[in-house]
DNA sequence: GAGCACTGC
């Protein structure tokens, strides 16, 4: 609460105008802005371009086809079928670029199968993430007037909906990746689309690769080709084709409003001030039912912005405000508040994370303000410490927030820096693979059957990285060595979990301290987001009802007793509205749990439970977090200051139960080391030092050596 | 005594 902004409403009555004044001049934005659609059209060239009419519409009304048949010839795809179905038949790799609204997604495969161009093989469409897979399965399902399930399915995790004729197969593309690691020549596919490539996660990135070495060996062995095409928005292209051996590369165009880009002509010093200068500008001269999206980094930021833009509106002028706040760890039915229509003469200004840039859609915005910055994870490979920093998004992210207000009229996008700003901002995020940690996708690379030195990646991730990837897989005996390494027993037990690496050698070691009953539950919570929900106005209360569930143990076996109670209570929704917990994600627990115990029960092990041993638990938690250990200071006044076994000096985060307790533990085990203004231990249990030489021996040799 | 962006199996 202590920002700049309380103090503007503090002292509003002289204040507030006079600084909405002044930035108002400041704040004067150039017209000479691009426009998004010249954009696009600048990039279309093979005369596959028509001017057309498209939206993939979720609200859909699913009875009649006929219809939907009428919309799908409006489609700029449509138009050019046949000569796009000349170009997938010439060529087994092609790359497709295509805006929104091109029709891409839903047409393609349709085509494809209507001419019977897969043969007795399987269309595959990968998408990053669940919903839109799943959506997009039930749309075509439509349009080909089927049962979804039937010619077009879909497959998500916890979710199959396909069957033996299925022939246009929308999935995520973490579960083609598992898919591959039983098939690693994806045999049952011979086209396979890759979706949404420019977003680059870590799966697709991998799939690349996969999908690359299965077209080449399926080639050499005259095994059915492999058609692949990679579609994607924007991007860059030269690499790609590069990758793709020079592959052709075929533009459709898009069907997006025309959105205007203003810039500021100086800089902010203060985006989040800027932001709400800007929307007061707007809310002053624009009509009210006209919403404005907001790009903010944070569910703090958002509260503080929001709190804000509450005291100033009861002094502005202007329409009435509704303000949604919109960010991942926001309790859904809060979300939804975000897609329920506003009372004419009502504005809705929704206050959105990255959420709000590809993974939800909110019609209606008109304007979009965009800060230009967003919160990114990043990894230090030699500490193991990850990082939280705000830092500038990319050109692709900026034009990306832009197309947000065009998404059902003409709309603009208020950037809140200079056209030169954004001029000298990379190109493209940068691709998840080469910042996050990569044991999960290294053990999955081997158990494929590939050499994690030879893969072929589009960027390839830092060499210390992957390095220590391999030496924690080693070190959790998941491989036998790290140069060229091959999977254990234990190592192939690891991967029929879908889990961290760290978190399935938890539960292959669980039967023998007699407690996989209780590490299902921990490991599918630490699987899951955060289950706590702490509203910055109402921490006080969410952290009394928090009481009822600490363990003295520690921060796991408190989460375990809030898994526990969840289970018990009978209204699971309104039991976690009384008690901060977010249900979304104790559900998605739940849900998770129920996989790892099917996983458990196919590897024969045995569910039992420790009952009130607790030790045992905290004892099997190390055998798979062993290597995130700290020790207390010798000599630290006070307590709370620890080292981890990589030598990293830390605190207990005061979040954590264990933060008031005196004497602090001489010994714990943490889940996460984070740093922010300090380092700190996130989900901490404390043990016994004797205890790492009871579960890895060798490690505590040399943790001791170290100290 | 401080704050976690977003996905996925």
């Amino acid at each position: 609460m202590d920002s700049k902004y309380t103090s503007v409403g503090r002292e509003k009555e002289h204040r507030i105008t006079y600084d909405l004044k002044v930035k108002r001049k400041k704040l004067s934005v150039e017209s000479n802005s691009k426009n998004i659609k010249e954009v696009e059209q600048n990039l279309c060239f093979n005369g596959l371009c028509q001017d057309s009419n498209n939206k993939i519409n979720n609200s859909l009304p699913n009875d009649v086809s006929e219809d939907l048949q009428e919309a799908r010839k409006t489609l700029p795809v449509y138009q050019v079928r046949f000569r796009l179905l000349e170009e997938i038949r010439k060529h087994n790799t092609m790359i497709l670029i295509g805006e929104t609204g091109s029709g891409k997604t839903t047409q393609i495969p349709q085509i494809i199968h209507e001419h019977r161009l897969e043969g007795k093989g399987c269309i595959a469409v990968t998408q990053p993430r669940r919903v839109a897979a799943i959506t997009l399965a039930m749309r075509v399902a439509a349009e080909t007037n089927s049962e979804i399930g039937s010619i077009v399915g879909y497959t998500v995790r916890f979710e199959d909906v396909t069957s033996s004729h299925t022939k246009v197969k929308y999935l995520t593309d973490g579960m083609l990746l598992r898919e591959a690691m039983t098939d690693p020549l994806l045999k049952k596919y011979s086209v396979i689309i890759l979706d949404e490539a420019h977003e680059r996660t870590v799966n697709t990135d991998v799939l690349f690769g996969i999908v690359k070495l299965a077209q080449k060996e399926r080639d050499e062995h005259k095994v059915n080709t492999l058609k692949v095409i990679v579609m994607s928005a924007t991007m860059d292209v030269d690499a790609f084709r590069k990758y793709y051996n020079n592959c052709p590369v075929i533009y459709l165009e898009g069907r997006t409003h025309p959105v205007t880009i203003y810039h500021s002509k100086t800089k902010h010093e203060d985006y989040q001030y800027a932001a709400v200068c800007t929307i007061f500008q707007l809310h002053a001269t624009t009509p009210a039912d006209q919403d404005f999206l907001v790009f903010l980094t944070g569910q703090e930021e958002i509260e503080t912005v929001m709190s804000n833009i509450k005291q100033i509106a009861k002094e502005a002028k202007g329409p009435q405000i509704r303000v949604c706040p919109l960010y991942a760890g926001l309790p859904a039915v809060k979300q939804l508040q975000v897609w329920k229509k506003t009372p004419p003469g009502m504005r809705k200004i929704v206050l959105a994370t990255n959420i709000a840039e590809a993974s939800v859609t909110i019609p209606q915005i008109k304007y979009v303000i965009d800060t230009g910055v967003v919160k990114e994870r990043t990894w230090c490979t030699s500490t193991g410490a990850e990082r939280l920093v705000v830092r500038a998004c990319s050109q692709a992210a900026g034009w990306q927030r832009a197309g947000r207000a065009g998404r059902t009229t003409a709309g603009a996008a208020y950037r809140l820096y200079t056209a030169a700003d954004f001029a000298a901002r990379q190109q493209h995020n940068t691709p998840e693979i080469v910042r996050c940690p990569l044991s999960s996708t290294m053990l999955m690379l081997i158990a494929t059957g590939m050499d994690p030195s030879t893969f072929p990646l589009l960027d390839s991730p830092p060499r210390d990285s992957i390095q220590a990837a391999l030496i924690l897989l080693k070190e959790i005996g998941a491989i036998d060595n790290e140069n060229n390494p091959k999977l254990t027993v234990l190592g192939k037990k690891m991967t029929a979990f879908p889990i961290d690496p760290k978190y399935s050698k938890i539960l292959l070691c669980a039967p023998e301290h007699n407690c996989l009953e209780e590490a299902l539950s921990l490991v599918a919570v630490m699987s899951s987001e955060n289950v706590f929900h702490t509203p910055l106005h109402k921490r006080e209360e969410a952290l009394k009802v928090k009481q009822k569930f600490i363990s003295p143990l520690g921060d796991h076996i408190t989460l375990l007793n809030v898994y526990k109670a969840f289970c018990k209570a009978p209204l699971k929704k309104q039991w976690c509205r009384e008690n901060y917990l977010n249900h979304k994600n104790l559900s998605y627990a739940s849900e998770i749990r129920q996989q790892l115990l099917g996983v458990c029960q196919r590897l024969n092990m045995t569910v039992s439970s420790c009952g009130t041993a607790l030790d045992q638990l905290l004892k099997c938690l190390l055998s798979g977090l062993f290597t995130n250990c700290a020790w207390a200071r010798a000599g630290a006044g006070g307590g709370g200051r620890y080292v981890t076994s990589a030598g990293v000096a830390a605190m207990l985060h005061p979040s954590g139960v264990l933060h008031a307790v005196r004497p602090a533990p001489p010994a714990v085990l943490y889940t996460e080391l984070l740093h922010t203004k300090r380092s700190y231990l996130v989900t901490v249990s404390a043990i016994q030092p004797q205890w790492l030489h009871q579960v890895a021996p060798e490690y505590a040799r040399r943790c001791r050596a170290n100290r």
